[in-house]
DNA sequence: GTCTATAATAGGATAGAC
DNA sequence: GTCTATCCTATTATAGAC
């Protein structure tokens, strides 16, 4: 980084901006280059393996931000409706009430799902069994926990992809208010 | 299209075929060209604006296709039940059971959104108007009838994204099958 | 309508000076 | 650590023959 200008968390944290709004294939190193501040040889210092190498470390510093925001409270002591209600307020700040796109999507489409399978994998598996786990405390059967703990994740990650497809942010911020009552309500159907 | 060999629409159909699996940004004149068995002057033949020109013939194509296979039964007659459930298998016929990726949220990610707004917007917005109609038909008011469909469609959406993810295909289908139900309850919470 | 050839540019990546 | 300069390949797009 130029010196002590940015740090490695504050450059990776740009670089996530670009890719979450390019996507893996539309985010270019001169965009990137440019996002940073830093140029391409700059870049591949500190990424050896140019993009691929970003973009990995912009999955790790997303995993780690979840792991504050999202799993930990998931899995913290409490009631459960508190903790879900946590996660629906990191998830509405990361996202910019649904104005910024998401990063694991952009990652899961186009060319670039192959390239970070498993990481992507890991990030969804954690995220699902963290919120798994808090609606079991809450009394639903592991089953039904699972079921409405995919469930949540693919309204999100639906409501990220209807939010940007119909401009329309506030679709995104709906669907987030939504989820404790309906993730918490008492098993039957 | 060559002399006799693909008709226009087939044509679009494979350039579909690419656009689904690369997105736009990743999607390559080569690779639209291999796909389709024509040179890159004959695309440029039938596209004279280039891979924009591409991609708003494969959405209108996509449009129709969602119209005849996702609107028009959402919107016929007889009982609201059916209506959604030739949704569903529409769906899951032209998802392959969530093993093909969404030309939609591939669209909407990436650099691609700005270029192809009103055309994603448009058909978000039909798919969500027909759904609710038939849910009204079923005796939902129509905010919650509007509300489910929208709903209906983030769901359907992540489930693409997560089953993407998640290298697991069942995870759509089960989605898809669990939506009538969900859709058509009383309404009350 | 289709092809081969080619242009022009952008993209990813590296060398080497400072 | 950062920059300028450069390389090579891929990419988009076009010209012109058939």
């Amino acid at each position: 980084m130029p010196a002590a200008l940015l740090s490695r968390e504050e450059v990776i944290e740009r670089l996530m901006r670009v890719v979450r709004r390019h996507g893996y294939d539309g985010a270019s190193l001169a965009e990137l280059s440019k996002a940073t501040g830093l140029g391409k040889s700059s870049l591949y210092h500190y990424f050896p393996d140019g993009k691929d190498d970003m973009v990995r470390a912009v999955l790790e510093h997303l995993e780690t931000q979840l792991r504050q925001g999202v799993f930990a409270p998931l899995r913290a002591p409490g009631p459960a409706r508190r903790r879900v209600e946590q996660m629906v307020k990191s998830l509405d700040d990361f996202y910019r009430g649904g104005r910024e796109a998401c990063v694991l999507g952009n990652l899961v489409l186009g060319t670039s799902r192959s390239r970070f399978r498993a990481q992507l994998r890991d990030i969804f598996d954690q995220w699902i069994d963290a919120l798994a786990s808090a609606l079991t405390d809450a009394g639903l059967s592991r089953s039904v926990a699972r079921a409405r703990a995919e469930d949540a994740v693919m309204r999100i990650e639906g409501a990220l992809i209807l939010a940007g497809g119909m401009d329309d942010a506030s679709l995104f911020s709906r669907a987030l208010k939504q989820l404790p009552a309906e993730l918490l309500a008492p098993a039957s159907r």
